[in-house]
DNA sequence: GATCCCGTTGCAACATGTGCAACACCCATT
DNA sequence: AATGGGTGTTGCACATGTTGCAACGGGATC
């Protein structure tokens, strides 16, 4: 809708792939190489690019914090975090907590056992969104005319043999998530692992997030982990009710928006 | 620079805060309802902002991808990250990795010990740039204009006793780091937390990020703690040896740029 | 059903962003 | 040293894209 504004974040993507120099900006733009300067040089001054030693640009440092603050503002995710600690300590599987945002399924939280390390790598990666248990139940709560519309829109990547191959299966497998209320994902991401997952719902009833609990079958096999669907449901339906207490907000001070109430401080910093 | 593009900008911190409806983004820009509108479009075509069930918008999922692909690709942190658990398991304590961009400090890796849960949450805040150890390596190895340019821009918040007060404290401080090559945070930030840091230095000798170990003086004394500097040592130099190594790419393809080499799958996506 | 509030659209006036060409700079080459 | 190709950078005139306005629509609330 705005030429400029619409060029200018373009960049973003660009450069996420790797450092580029101006040239190469301004040709993936296709735009004068004055125009792409200009442009990097108002998003440098918003901390969003970043210019290396060898004038190269980079994606900045702004990036992160923005992401940080986005994430620790989701209420959800401040809600349920306590609920997937304990989770995960009664079971000691993986657990995720994830959302849907227009079409993009991403988790937002996670707590792992047994591998603490990296664990970051994950959060804001988009889900694979046809076979994920966590999308399923996400993409379920929709309604028949968007499901409808995203099933033709996607594509249905065989990871594994048992990945679900088409819209129409999809739209089965949906139909039977919405029915029953839990889903999983038997080996069809990864051969050897399996999840299951349950909704977390708002006062309305909608599904506003997903969580579920992921283990490798050298571990436990899929009937023992399914084994452990109540505990999960259990969890999930804790997390619906404390949601759909808490008002979300004690409501805007006012229109014109004296700085609404900042985040909690959570954690301090350490040097 | 670009008034447009600086505008659509200014919307994300301002969203960072919390969710906004259309009339109160309009209001703190200062610019008509219309005008914001399109903006918040386009910034929503790339993902960078969502609009919630209730029409106020929100930061966007983009932005965690974006924020993963770009610290993803920073090479020294590909390079450091094994020798920051290494390290961690020697120890014990909690190690950083940080880099500097602009006059920001950010921490760009972490490997905890004993408190795997929400380690995600520090990644990308950004340091205590007066007190940090890291943060002190990172300065130190600025131009002497720089650095005093900068000490007179910093405020210097006293979070303990300790803290480092004022730009004359802080300059001098600045030098006795560059001179041993190391440095301290004794309660500069935290009352009870101490720090040891080191230099990652490139080919040319210029300092590229700085490593920390961090531990509470509940666990060890700050003379313990001192007693790890050789270890500390060691890895930051085996890390700088293995960056300046490997030429940092294997050469551009072309100017076009017909994408750059895909980052490697470090790691495999789970339902 | 009327009134308010908010998001949305089309349009004309104008400010803004644009491409060009020239300049400045760095570094390889000769 | 001097040349040449490769960068990034600046000033400027043109016109394109952006702006604010006013009017419309749709959903709540009274």
């Amino acid at each position: 809708m705005s030429q400029t504004v619409d060029r200018a974040l373009s960049i973003l993507p660009l450069l996420a792939q790797g450092p580029a120099d101006l040239g190469q900006v301004a040709a993936r733009l296709d735009v004068h190489k004055s125009t792409a300067l200009r442009l990097l040089r108002t998003l440098h001054e918003h901390g969003l690019v970043y210019r290396q030693q060898d004038q190269r640009y980079r994606l900045g440092a702004r990036l992160f914090a923005l992401a940080q603050e986005a994430v620790e503002s989701l209420d959800v995710r401040e809600i349920a975090h306590p609920h997937l600690v304990s989770l995960g300590e009664q079971c000691g599987h993986t657990v995720h907590l994830a959302v849907i945002e227009d079409s993009e399924v991403l988790y937002i939280d996670k707590v792992e056992s047994r591998y603490p390390v990296r664990m970051y790598s994950r959060i804001g990666k988009p889900v694979a969104v046809t076979v994920a248990a966590v999308a399923k139940l996400l993409i379920a709560d929709l309604s028949e005319a968007e499901r409808r519309a995203l099933a033709e829109r996607l594509d249905f990547p065989m990871y594994t043999p048992r990945s679900i191959p088409n819209a129409a299966a999809f739209l089965k497998e949906l139909a039977t998530v919405r029915e029953q209320g839990w889903a999983t994902d038997l080996g069809g991401h990864e051969e050897s692992i399996n999840c299951i997952g349950a909704p977390i719902r708002g006062t309305d009833g909608r599904v506003v997030a997903a969580m579920s609990v992921s283990a490798p079958n050298v571990v436990v096999t899929a009937d023992e982990l399914l084994a452990l669907l109540p505990l999960l449901r259990r969890t999930a339906d804790a997390i619906s009710r404390e949601y759909s207490g808490n008002a979300h907000q004690p409501a805007p001070v006012a229109v014109p928006a004296p700085a609404p109430p900042a985040p909690p401080v959570l954690q301090k910093e350490i040097s």
